[in-house]
DNA sequence: TTGTATGCGTTATCAC
DNA sequence: GTGATAACGCATACAA
């Protein structure tokens, strides 16, 4: 492995050169710089992170930590993690245009992540936590040693940076379309991870919009996790009680599915018989038959967010933390009863 | 930031015990090894990666670079990449076991990506190259000096480790499926990137199975780039032919479920009319109607596989590279036309 | 414009 | 068992 004195030898200048050339600083001959870059070239120096990290005091890598959840880890045909799968491409995205990279690492549900994430913490600048990936207290001691900042983790955590969606409007909007649009009064909600902020809010919103009004109750099923197979389980719950809800909403989308897929096993229509909503406006439930009604969150604006924030917070700005809340928008499909879109291609 | 030296200086130790402790050597008092523990605890002290790195010659940082395909920039509601996110979980599923953690960077279509791919690789102690993300050349450079395991890319790239899947007898498998099984003649195939060598081996598997058998035709329709959106693309296509296939194969799935919904949108019964199949077994192709008949590629597998090689390489294995090839499977669900599987809960 | 010398925080090789 | 101390490879303040 070429290091900087092999490269300032074999190019007949010092060190402090090569850095320069290295570095694109213009306070080198072109002539000096013609010979450094050549060598640089022949022997393919590529400089040493580490060196440089420690050097700099800046290693140009951010962590972002996330909670994998409701996949067996023998499951071959995963569900596919789409939630933070899509804020990894959307933050990837903004790293693109810069020098810095994305070191990723997830936690499984009970497993210990805090010491992983102890050490993660000594190779990153700055470090974006998904959801509650760590108790509040070592979050905010986590946040005295370096930039962090919080996507989707619950509300109140104040003088830390957060991005999250407005799940509560979103469940409101919902909430209005199912019970005034279509006139739905008995309510179901398939909930998900008491650990999930997004599902906590999702939940309480949903419920008390729905109870709101007058006439309507909510059946709740907790305890989802997120995933397809959940969803089936909550399903099932649902078609043992003795009234069945005409419509259920779900924590996400892919719980969604599993609820539409487990009804019409079980010979139920869909929404014809009940109805069913999700949240997150994934790909699969653009697919699903009926497609899905849901509330779409913008995953890239949420990835892009954040990765400003703790970018701008790694280049030292002081700035008042923020914790900004991202508009949702309610997706109207058909699996909640609305008669088909002769849209041209969602 | 406490560094070693706080922490000894605090604990009335040398940098050395320090050091000694947190590597959980077994040389040391356990009265001091108490007492520095305690003071780590206390400043909350995490051992600097870069340093680390630097002593160590190792950064505990391996890299995986991908090519983002078929996502328009402006895209909000995105496929999701399914192929490498499934990679991306399957690989961090093998690090979370070891001190390792996983570095990624993901290259745009035509976007300069070498150069990032440069930076990187300062950054890790080996990297895992998802398709062809760089020329071949720079490839057998690269992996001279460092350890590179290539994951599904071109074969015949000896002397470099790989693993792939076997792209060609899942294709064989179907396009027999499709012909003898179903019988149908008129054929058709939704082709991928011409730059993905997953792409061309199917292609070319499954148009010479395919034309082998007597009365057989394949109608190619090229130039794909795996989304969904140019699967629709080829449907139209193919639909404006005088003879539209009895079926068409496609390059992935998410591809097929283009093709599925596009010639459903022109009022065509799928399988009835046309069967599509798709290859990959995404969890998308399980939830479309028709469920998608596919070829499954074992993810997990794949990105376990080369992780493991990879960390050995690391470790300074000296073992001849070797080129795996993981079987696929075939998956028959409904769009081929086959019946209606009474399976539990596919 | 270029070179010299030092620091960055850790590990490891010695001594003690 | 424990403590000095020399790398590790790069960046930079300061000289020249």
């Amino acid at each position: 492995m070429p290091t900087v004195y092999d490269v300032a030898r074999l190019a007949g200048v010092s060190t402090a050169t090569v850095s320069r050339v290295m570095r694109g600083s213009d306070l080198v001959r072109p002539d000096t710089r013609a010979r450094v870059l050549a060598v640089i070239d022949e022997v393919g120096f590529v400089p040493d992170a580490s060196a440089q990290g420690l050097s700099r005091r800046r290693k140009d890598i951010i962590g972002l930590v996330a909670l994998e959840r409701g996949v067996d880890e023998t499951d071959i045909e995963r569900d596919g993690l789409l939630f933070v799968d899509q804020l990894v491409h959307a933050v990837e995205a903004v790293l693109r245009g810069t020098g810095c990279s994305l070191l990723l690492s997830f936690g499984r549900n009970g497993e210990p992540f805090q010491g992983r994430i102890r050490a993660l913490s000594g190779k990153v600048d700055g470090l974006l936590v998904v959801e509650d990936a760590m108790p509040a207290a070592q979050l905010r001691a986590l946040s005295r040693r370096l930039p962090v900042v919080a996507i989707a983790a619950s509300p109140g955590e104040g003088g830390l940076d957060a991005v999250r969606v407005d799940n509560a409007g979103g469940m409101q909007a919902l909430a209005a379309h199912l019970a005034t649009g279509h006139g739905y009064r008995r309510l179901g909600f398939a909930g998900g991870p008491p650990d999930a902020p997004d599902a906590v809010e999702r939940l309480a919103a949903f419920a008390a919009a729905a109870r709101a009004r007058p006439g309507c109750t909510v059946d709740v099923v907790p305890g989802g996790d997120f995933s397809e197979a959940s969803g089936r389980t909550a399903a099932r719950v649902l078609l043992s009680r003795e009234a069945v809800p005409e419509a259920v909403a779900c924590a996400n989308d892919q719980m969604a599915i599993g609820v539409i897929r487990e009804l019409q096993r079980s010979g139920i229509r869909v929404p014809a018989d009940v109805a069913v909503t999700g949240f997150d406006n994934i790909f699969p439930g653009r697919v699903v038959d009926p497609p899905l009604t849901t509330v779409g969150q913008p995953f890239r604006e949420l990835g892009a967010r954040a990765t400003t924030r703790l970018l701008e917070r790694i280049a030292g700005s002081e700035a008042q933390p923020r914790a900004d809340v991202l508009p949702t928008e309610l997706v109207i499909r058909r699996s909640c009863g609305c008669p088909v879109t002769p849209s041209p291609a969602t």
